[in-house]
DNA sequence: CAAGTATGTGACAGTAATGTTACCGGGAAG
DNA sequence: CTTCCCGGTAACATTACTGTCACATACTTG
């Protein structure tokens, strides 16, 4: 089995988040850890964890805010949420599974119960979808592994900034659809997150510049992204 | 998008009342206001806005009241409600959830995350209805996809301008049907907007020349908008 | 046919949307 | 602590679209 699955623990206690981190390490699972739904976000869309322990109360944007924008996104809806809270209240209990969570522990916790819980929501998530993981995204000679975390053109290595990665990767697993500057900064910056639109635009040219670092091509690759004047950006293989 | 979505503001302090107004009205929004429970509920039923957004303390009845008054009857039961609150608990976020608000915003909050907020909460009502609005509109060889955007003849791009391209989807949505100038404008422009009429004969200028792009087609796309004097336009394939 | 009305068409200027550059502050690395 | 990198923002530059006008053309009516 998939013992080496990874967790990501969100908390901002980091007390518990290490608690939790050593339970779960001693457990054969890789860990990663957010303080905040925001960091939790980013590292969701980055590293695809296989599964994620949410705290229930978030500084910044509780948890379950968080767990209804990943439900809501289609690129991260198949993550398995598991609640974490100190209360013990059956409101919240039924309003966690509502929004989709797939389970909830409750404070304080055995590390046994809550290793047995996670193997079980895993053992049951993996069983509906036979998943191939993060493979390699290609379009022409056009390569992002997200694993290694590698843009590469022709086999030669694109440098950008984490940003722009994400872009990209968001874009590669979206092709041939309009997004506006909102669903942009909801999907690849995450839920809770109040930027300026216009700090798109400036990415989107940073992820273009990055992509015109190559030159001596075949295909303008920065011409992939393309602007929809009035609705927003549009990643396509089709342009000539 | 329809970002002259009116919302209605609901709160006892008139300097709240003002500073969310003006936020809403810098961000694009149309806001009514009113200082009770009883107001409040006069407003909704008689103009129906997009939105309310809603004091948790109110006298005479607190706002919590009105949610679920609102929520009770079936006029008024799928206008969305955002609850302002000085509390920050989360037991009250929780109550407020369970009540069937769709979020819960507390003070102080910033007016970015206000409006952001507002957005996300008006995208997901209206993203529940319209669902089956996305498929790709065809006559013909020329297919309109809303989802990337994009209108094409015989598989080859038509470039025009976003004006032509929601008179082209309206057109194909509305096809056979003579529509007059003044229907067209409210259609297509939306109510409450005053423009030459002429403006219109512009645009189907416009958007003829651009389906007269491709050339080499056994039928002749531009023919299919058709002028009916002194009547408007019709989007006819009964010509071709 | 002439006059009157409706629509087609090309050009223009204001403006809204996007592209681009530079700067600042925060956090990580050393 | 300093340095460096990066993200977000503002300010400026550029582009593309919108709406209107003026004139041309077409149709209608008497």
């Amino acid at each position: 089995m998939a013992e080496d699955s990874t967790i990501l623990i969100v908390d901002d206690e980091a007390a518990i988040r290490d608690v939790v981190g050593i339970t779960l390490d001693l457990a054969g699972f890789d860990t990663i850890k957010a303080a905040n739904a925001r960091d939790a976000h980013v590292s969701i869309i980055d590293q695809k964890p296989d599964l994620v322990l949410l705290d229930w109360m978030l500084p910044g944007g509780s948890g379950i805010e968080l767990a209804r924008r990943l439900r809501r996104d289609e690129v991260t809806s198949n993550i398995p949420i598991i609640m974490l809270s100190a209360k013990a209240s059956e409101d919240n209990k039924v309003q966690g599974l509502n929004e989709g969570v797939d389970d909830y522990v409750t404070k304080p916790f055995s590390p046994r119960e809550l290793v047995a819980r996670i193997k079980t929501v895993l053992r049951r998530v993996n069983a509906k979808q036979g998943d191939g993981h993060d493979s390699v995204l290609q379009v022409f000679d056009l390569q992002l592994d997200p694993t290694s975390h590698r843009v590469t053109i022709e086999d030669r290595a694109v440098e950008m900034g984490p940003t722009e990665f994400r872009l990209l990767k968001f874009f590669l697993q979206n092709q041939e659809k309009v997004f506006n500057r909102d669903q942009i900064l909801n999907l690849v910056w995450g839920a809770n997150i109040y930027l300026e639109e216009r700090t798109i635009d400036v990415h989107i040219r940073r992820l273009r510049k990055a992509l015109s670092q190559v030159k001596g091509t075949t295909i303008n690759y920065s011409k992939l992204i393309q602007t929809v004047r009035t609705a927003g950006y549009r990643f396509s293989i089709r342009s000539a």
